[in-house]
DNA sequence: GTTATATGGCTGTATGACAAGTTGATTTTT
DNA sequence: AAAAATCAACTTGTCATACAGCCATATAAC
């Protein structure tokens, strides 16, 4: 016998979602034009043939990632200026190689721009912040562990000393993405790669204290490069 | 008489608003932990004091934000890994300076190195687009408008023959909502300002076609520098 | 012609009902 | 005693209905 295993069964996601997905790509592809009317829900839900909840779920979720905006008693509205929308990248396969080296490329450019940041701006206390980060890290690996968390942390701290909160939101996010793929990945690694992993940790921490901005950048970008080639996702910047 | 004008008087939230935002501070504050099971509906409906439609909707917001997860006779649990869930610079108020400030910081950050990658990857294809809006942007100029959509659209080539779909996208989002800001400050602008933009977009395009990437950089991130200082924003990168 | 006033339509909220699926304890079987 | 089948309680998903509150437009009154 040969079962496709549990997570390859396709499960009907909910009526709502499926909805929601449906007028988001009409709003998205330009069917209507922002400030437009949109439709009433009881139109919707006749026209899709669903219930006015499933419709209403629905409309909560474009509403949530600023597509729509509705008011009591008046009409539903596309969304004035999408600016305000959530960012999502459309969360491909983790396994697509290449949509994960692109992510990479990106967080080598963030980061490193974040370390020179901090070179310039880290204040005493983001200092120590980033030298603990550093210590819990040492301590993970001598423990043996891989440190995935404390690396997190790590980097983590470091762009928090750049003082740019988006800059900071923007990272965290992108990290999040990257080390999940680490996670459902079970990386090989061997001892080698970490301490020259490490090496480079402590070679951000010096930069950023020194207040040499371009070689923090230089550090992090190569960093971030290892980082992915060991990976086995091969990028070059320049 | 002194009325306090439409846009001040604060309308309350939809009740499911106000459940979502409460949800989903608790998660995001740790409350709950990942992978955590969540309280069931029918109790949160009834320790908040709402109807289960309610809390349905607040629920539905949470889970486009990918921070619940949910399937049909299973209970509710918080996100595993947060990683799929949007990024949302909590929409401050457009006036907040400073939260601007950081916006063109990120900007200057990642178009210069959208630039940079474009010198090196730009496809003949996607000189030609740049060159084109390029060519719109001045047509626009030209006939005494602004420009600033045409000034998008080009910024938006720039980036997209980086190569780098995850960058482009970023660069979109983040330049709307830099654009919404010039909108709604009705920015004063004079003849020798956008000239001199105007200028700087020629460098961008020129360096780019040359594949300097350390120019394209240059100018580029000098170009959102000026950009910022144009609407009163002084930023300062290394 | 301008100002009040109805009116129908829309979103927001509540309630009740049931289907379909999960979960964990209970019972049965081995 | 351990494993398997069963079952009951609970959970999410969906539908239907009802009504309150607000909005825009048409209608009536002045």
């Amino acid at each position: 016998m040969n079962l496709p295993g549990r997570s390859n069964i396709q499960r009907q996601p909910a009526l709502a979602e499926q909805v929601a997905e449906i007028l988001s790509s009409e709003i998205i592809s330009g069917a209507f034009a922002p400030g437009m009317l949109f439709p009433s829900e009881a139109e919707l839900a006749q026209k899709l043939d669903v219930s006015r909840t499933v419709v209403r779920e629905a409309l909560a979720r474009l509403k949530q990632d600023g597509l729509l905006e509705t008011r009591k008693g008046g009409r539903t509205k596309v969304a004035e200026n999408l600016s305000r929308r959530a960012l999502r990248l459309e969360d491909q396969n983790d396994l697509d190689l290449e949509w994960m080296r692109h992510l990479y490329e990106l967080r080598a450019i963030i980061e490193s721009e974040g370390a020179a940041l901090a070179a310039l701006r880290a204040t005493k206390k983001d200092l120590a912040h980033i030298k603990s980060a550093y210590t819990e890290l040492e301590k993970a690996i001598a423990k043996g562990g891989l440190g995935t968390k404390e690396s997190f942390n790590f980097h983590r701290a470091v762009v928090e000393a750049s003082g740019n909160p988006h800059l900071t939101k923007l990272v965290d996010w992108v990290d999040d993405k990257a080390f999940a793929f680490t996670r459902t990945n079970n990386l090989i690694v061997d001892k080698n790669m970490i301490d020259s992993a490490q090496a480079e940790h402590e070679g951000i921490v010096k930069a950023v204290q020194n207040g040499d901005a371009a070689e923090a950048r230089r550090i992090s970008r190569e960093h971030i490069i290892h980082a992915a080639r060991r990976r086995g996702l091969n990028i070059s910047l320049p």
